[in-house]
This record gives C-alpha cells, sequence and structure tokens, in this order.
DNA sequence: GGTAGGTATAAGGAGTGGTTATGTGGTAAG
DNA sequence: CTTACCACATAACCACTCCTTATACCTACC
C-alpha cells in the first residue's frame, strides 16, 4: 500500500483541477511540490496517473480509475470529520431564540420539540418580545435567531419566510347578521374594531395596508395578545383582527366567523431571522434547518 | 479539515485493536509515535476519540462515528489500489482500437484474436473509419491507437509500420487476351477502371502516383469496400485496383489476374499509429507488440 | 520571436514525525 | 501491603521527509 495517504489529497485536488499550479494554490502550496508529490505516488504505485499536456493534465485510464475511489474516500473522511464537529456542537450547548409569543403558541412550538428530541442535550433560551424588540436583541448577541412576523426591512439580517400567515377580521355570533354579507374596509371599520396594541409589528402591517387604502381607524379594544383578540370577539366585544392561520380552532369550532372582505389583505410571513455578519451556530443552522422543513 | 491524513491510518488500527502497542506494532512504529499521533487528531478535531483504560483502549462515542467513516475511506483508498494493480496486469480494462474494416477483415483479425486469448479480460472497442477519420478521432481521444494505411504525414503521430502491401490492377476472364502482356499506364486508364471511393487513402495514393506521372484517371465505378472491387472485377465489370495481399484468394484460385504494369506502383505500409504526445497505456503497447510481433 | 503559462528538476533548509528513555497509574498476584 | 507487570504519557533528540526557492524546458499564442 502506498505510504503517505496525504499524496491522495494532492491526487485528488489536481484530478478535480487538472492542473498542477492550480491544484497548488487550492492547497496552499508551490506547484513543484505537487508535481513531486504526483511523481512519488506515481513511482510507489508504479502507475502513470496523470498525462502532461503543455496546458495542465489529464487522468489517464489508470488515474481515473483511481480517482474514483480516493476522491470517496477524501470525501467519506470531510463527511466523518463533519460529523463529529456537529456531534460536539450539538452534545452541548444552548440555543437562545427570541420569538413573539403568539408565534411560539401557534407555530413555534412543534420545531421546538422536534429540535428537542433530535438533540436532547441542547438548552432552549427562549425571549420574548415583539418584531422590533426581537431584532434588537438580536443585534445585542442576546438572541442567536429570531422568528417573527414579516415583513422587516433591514439589510443587516438574513431572512427566512417559513410559512404564509393571512390578517382576518373574525367575529361572534351577535354580529352575523350584521356581517352575512362581504363588505368593504370602510364599511368595516364603522364597526367597533379590536387590535392588537400598536406597537405590534401585526397591528402595523395591517394598519399600514389600511392607511394605503385611505382608511384609518380607530380600535374599540387594542390588547397585548392573540389569545385575548379571540377571547374578546367571542364574547361580541368587537371584530377582531386576527391570524387566520392562528384561528383555527375558534373557526372550526364555529365560535368565530371570517369577515369576507371584499379587499382581501396581503398575505405576509412568518419565518426566521438572523444577523448576515455572524455565522450560525451548529445549533442554530439546524434549527433553521429544521423550521425551513428542509430535513425530516 | 484535519491537516493530515495519515492520521487516519494510524486511528483506524488503533480503532481495530483497541490497543495503542498493539498498533504501533502493526504499523511498525513505536508505542509513543502512535500515542502523539492519537494525541494530534485530537487535538486538532478537539475530541477525545480514545477512552484510555489500563488494559488498552476504546473508542468514545465520537470516536466509534469517525472510525466508521475513517474506515470506509481507508478501505476504499485500498480497493482503488488494488484496481489499479489490476490494470497493470492487464486483468481488466478496455483498449480501444481505431481500424479500416479491409484492414481489420485481412489483417488485424489474428492479432486481435492473439490478444484475447493472451488478455482474455480486456474489452475491445473497435471503431471503423478512414485512415484520415481514424487519425482525427486518435486526436480527439476516441481511440487509443488506429492501424491504418499509411504513408499518413502528421508530425503529432508516432507511426510503426508493419506490414508491406503493393497496390495492384487486377481483372476478370474477358480482359485475359487484351492484358496478356505488360503494359503501361498510360494504356491501362484507356480501360473501364474501377476504384475505391475518393475519400480512401488507398485511393489517394495510387491516384496520387498516376498524377505525379502526368495521369488522370476517370473510374468507371467508385466502390466502398475492397471486397465490391474484387466481386465487380470478377464479373468483369472493370479493373481493379486493389491490393495484392487482400486479394490472395481470388489469385490463387485463378478468379482474377494481376495486370503486369510497366511502371510499377511503390509499396506502401499498414501500420499501427498513435499520439506522440500521450503515452501509451500498458494494454495499448501489448497490442502494438503484438501488431508488431516482437513477442511470440 | 517574445511572452505567458504550464510542468520538471535541483538544491537547500525547516519542521514533522519518528526514535529512545523515562514517568505515571492501575491491576493482579504473592 | 507490596511488588511486578502492563499500558499509555511525556520529554528530549535527531533524521529524514517535504516544502520552498530558483531555474530550466516546453508549447501555444500574440
Amino acid at each position: 500500500m502506498v505510504s503517505k495517504l496525504d499524496l491522495y489529497k494532492i491526487f485528488c485536488k489536481v484530478g478535480k483541477s487538472e492542473s498542477f499550479s492550480k491544484a497548488a494554490k487550492d492547497l496552499y502550496m508551490t506547484q513543484p511540490a505537487v508535481s513531486q508529490a504526483i511523481m512519488q505516488l506515481e513511482r510507489e504505485l508504479d502507475t502513470r496517473l496523470f498525462i502532461r499536456t503543455p496546458k495542465g493534465v489529464s487522468l489517464t485510464n489508470e488515474g481515473s480509475l483511481l480517482f474514483e475511489y480516493a476522491n470517496s474516500a477524501i470525501n467519506l473522511i470531510h463527511v466523518g470529520e463533519e460529523k463529529i464537529l456537529e456531534f460536539k456542537n450539538l452534545t452541548t450547548g444552548e440555543l437562545k431564540i427570541g420569538v413573539g409569543d403568539t408565534i411560539s403558541r401557534y407555530f413555534l412550538l412543534p420545531y421546538l420539540e422536534a429540535f428537542h428530541n433530535r438533540y436532547p442535550n441542547i438548552k432552549f433560551n427562549i425571549v420574548n418580545g415583539t418584531t422590533l424588540e426581537l431584532c434588537t436583541i438580536l443585534k445585542s448577541g442576546g438572541v442567536d435567531i429570531a422568528v417573527c412576523n414579516f415583513p422587516i426591512d433591514d439589510p443587516t439580517l438574513e431572512l427566512r419566510p417559513c410559512i404564509d400567515i393571512q390578517d382576518t377580521f373574525v367575529y361572534g355570533e351577535r354580529f352575523k347578521k350584521i356581517l352575512a354579507k362581504p363588505l368593504s374596509l370602510h364599511e368595516l371599520v364603522k364597526l367597533p374594531l379590536i387590535f392588537l396594541e400598536s406597537k405590534s409589528n401585526s397591528r402595523r402591517y395591517v394598519e399600514d395596508f389600511m392607511i394605503s387604502k385611505g382608511i384609518k381607524i380607530s380600535p374599540e379594544f387594542e390588547l397585548g395578545s392573540h389569545d385575548l383578540l379571540l377571547e374578546f370577539a367571542k364574547i361580541n366585544l368587537g371584530i377582531a383582527c386576527v391570524t387566520r392561520e392562528f384561528s383555527k380552532e375558534y373557526l372550526t369550532e364555529g365560535l368565530l366567523h371570517e369577515v369576507q372582505l371584499i379587499e382581501e389583505i396581503p398575505k405576509r410571513s412568518i419565518g426566521v431571522c438572523f444577523l448576515k455578519s455572524v455565522p450560525l451556530s451548529r445549533a442554530s443552522t439546524k434549527f433553521v434547518e429544521i423550521v425551513e422543513n428542509k430535513n425530516n
């Protein structure tokens, strides 16, 4: 057997780049070193592996035969090393996630569970806040990643939308007759409305949309959580602006009904975001992958 | 990535033998050397790979994870090296030969047979074409070697003439009286002539020779194969320009007769040719040797 | 014909990777 | 309890490998 496995590392690089000089650059060594290494390998195998041409080299039949194996071998080693790294980083460590509480409850929970099952040794550190607050915390390093309502306009953040959500208005029994038919936003705002507090991203999104239509709202109630929106609407205190996907239970059980708007509010997204400038930790990467459903 | 692949060779041995000292013996080195190698690997991966016990070592979780990959990789390298050996011993491989069909039938066949008997595991890949076409294919790497009619004027090709052949004119019964006596080319061209198609090297050779004598031919027939030349001549459709060596059967059986030319056409050769710039594969070398009758 | 880009060759020097010698710890037997 | 043995760790040293610089040679292209 060939004495030095390292020769194969060089061999593979040359095989791929079809050039001694280029391989040398890639390997941070000089061309003569590569030349000698290949020559040594050829000597030890007593086989010509490359055909030298004026414009580089190309594998001989024997060379490409060997290349198939050597390349796979090197790749295997790489994979092994990566597994080790993963193992190391995921058997210890902490994952700091910033998230709004509506999102954490209705969207994130299953992913947290899945991640924990897969990597039981990673501790969670969940920070609650509005989208805006989370962005600030993210930049100060308080959390590794944040799961927010989009849109977010911040060039320093990498955004990964995951699912689309639809803002909608819901009402309880008392408004059933009035809202039996589709109506326009102009008509809607005459009714008592229930919104999230004005600092929340969701509220701002819907409000901005309505302002763009020339409509100004003055909510009857401003509440701190999505749950409260649903409960207030249920006991007929008004018509609540909620996220359809997070109101499934109330809607399917007939506790609440959706307003049929003539002009529907455009969809927006929920997604993960993190700093572009800071490389993600292994655990964070895995978590993002899971949320994006890239594997399993 | 870990700097030295060689560390993995040692790592695998230790992983298998579960002992530094034993691995050291197997690797023909001393125990401290192994000890240091493993420590270096552990340092570079920043991971403990072995649990040291009083009676040897055992792989950690991370270690056995890595071992799976490293061991497969090493085995792959081994297999690759063995394949190379096989290749060298010509127990595997392919030989791509370009050849004209006249030549393959009348000249090459016995050599193909001989080579196959000697190296039964080498596959043939035979490509047909005219001499000119074959040279092109040769340069594009489509074949390893080509067996052609010479002369070939190409400085990038190495030529190995093998046998001389003689171009000659043959005729059937009907022309017997007219051609009983030797005649000159000038007289010959007045008779109906049968040639190969003009793109063939043989045709060009003879035609060039005649032009050099100031004679222009206008063949009655232009045919695609040497066989047809003989058959056409046999049924008295004209006088065919053929290769004497490939017409033995017809001549000895009296089906055809040779024109006795006053100016005989110079002999030319059939031989093997291949690219000067590309070293011959082992199989090709052997084949050339056989065709040149250098051994056996 | 000159230049650019590629590989081969030669010689020298630094550093890796092995050696020997010795230390440490744990187990088992007396 | 003590001693002996076995296995790995540590230290110091040295040689040889491997990489570098310098140079030569070839071909293709302008």
